[in-house]
DNA sequence: CTCCTCATGGGCAGAACTACCCATCGAAGT
DNA sequence: ACTTCGATGGGTAGTTCTGCCCATGAGGAG
């Protein structure tokens, strides 16, 4: 029995440009089994539409405001596991690859794909089984699970959680005091993350801050 | 007499992400003035395209692998002026819209706008006038008829020479003293174009100002 | 010749950053 | 039970940045 027929997907739509999700509405929407549930355009309210709605399936895009891709992801699948992410990046490099499936996500698609595809991986994400898009030439075993000494991996091996979304945010020309406004805790504590952040990486300038945030994908290049 | 009733907009997607183009197909085909007449993923290919089938308008992207979006629109407008550019483009800073004025688009978008715009854009295009849109800040909106005085209006220079080298600088992390050493000048001078360079592109920040020296190619991105 | 831009530089004030010092609290691991 | 680590926050100092004010001289455009 195909439950697909009885009950349809669930799915949110994170991305920050309108036309985009507007885009792949209009294409996932001509599938019957495929239901859109939301729009969200940056991390924050991407975990907050998750947590309230439930969606069966995210599919997320990995620079946004606020709260990256990696880092929703992270929170979605640590907070309420029952919810799938696919994620539809520009980028394949392996180690981006690897890091969004550690941080939980179940499918990764480039976003130079067709839609069937990703109609086909929300389906196999959404029951419960792993899609990475074949081009990738991803090795799950070697590339996913083994890959503890990954270069590119500086971020995640040597920042907490709070200091990369304090980095993020200096990265988008935040000061201490927005930052610290946002985040509810006082600007000290702001100063105090970015001396640790600057500390761990060596790094002594705004300037080669932003651009190790750059490699890192924790922000993104454009305005 | 309106001809749009008559004869639909031929239109070339140009972008190098099919399911963007695919999802720009099947919303601008929900419009009836509207056709979408190729696809084309690169520039060469582009150029080629609108050459041998001559579309009203070609929506063009500004990052596309063989050929930029930049390159592309200057050979198209220089060998087919019939052929109307509309760009959609994830960056909207006033040195990129003016780069791809000059280059002889007719219409400038950011990524996220809504796909009614788009649409607005391509017609009000296709009439051989200017649509950029609002949000960019720019001025000639209402001028849209004298579009001849529009490689005038984007004359006047964003940076001199003296500046995107101090920014090159400041984008490495240097300091204004360190810059000033380097350049045997006052470190005060070095504040000044500093000042200078921030209040001709209304950024105010050094993370800022690193993104948009490495989107100019001013600075890389490598340590 | 006059007007403008570019590059140069000074002063000043306030904001922001960088780098130290110090501390408490809870959670996680040994 | 103890240690370590993450997150929180305060104090102080010096440096740097940001934004104003002001100016001079060279060189190009009209």
């Amino acid at each position: 029995m195909n439950l697909t027929h009885i009950k349809r997907i669930r799915v949110l739509l994170a991305d920050d440009h309108q036309i985009v999700r507007e885009g792949l509405k209009a294409l996932l929407e001509r599938d019957k089994g495929i239901e859109i549930v939301g729009e969200t355009a940056d991390g924050v309210s991407t975990v907050r539409f998750a947590k309230k709605y439930l969606p069966d399936v995210v599919v997320m895009d990995i620079t946004m405001p606020n709260l990256n891709g990696i880092e929703a992801t992270q929170q979605i699948t640590d907070e309420i596991p029952d919810v799938r992410v696919v994620v539809l990046s520009m980028y394949l490099d392996k180690h981006f690859v690897a890091k969004m499936l550690r941080a939980g996500a179940r499918g990764y698609l480039r976003k130079d794909c067709a839609s069937e595809e990703l109609a086909k991986a929300i389906s196999v994400v959404a029951a419960n089984r792993f899609y990475i898009s074949p081009e990738l030439g991803i090795d799950f075993q070697k590339d996913v699970f083994v890959a503890s000494e990954i270069p590119n991996f500086v971020a995640f091996a040597l920042l907490t959680p709070k200091e990369r979304e304090v980095l993020q945010l200096i990265a988008e020309g935040k000061t201490s005091k927005e930052i610290a406004f946002r985040l509810n805790v006082s600007a000290k504590t702001i100063d105090k993350h970015r001396a640790h952040i600057m500390e761990k990486l060596d790094i002594h300038s705004i300037a080669e801050l932003t651009k190790f945030a750059i490699r890192e994908g924790i922000t993104s290049i454009e305005k």
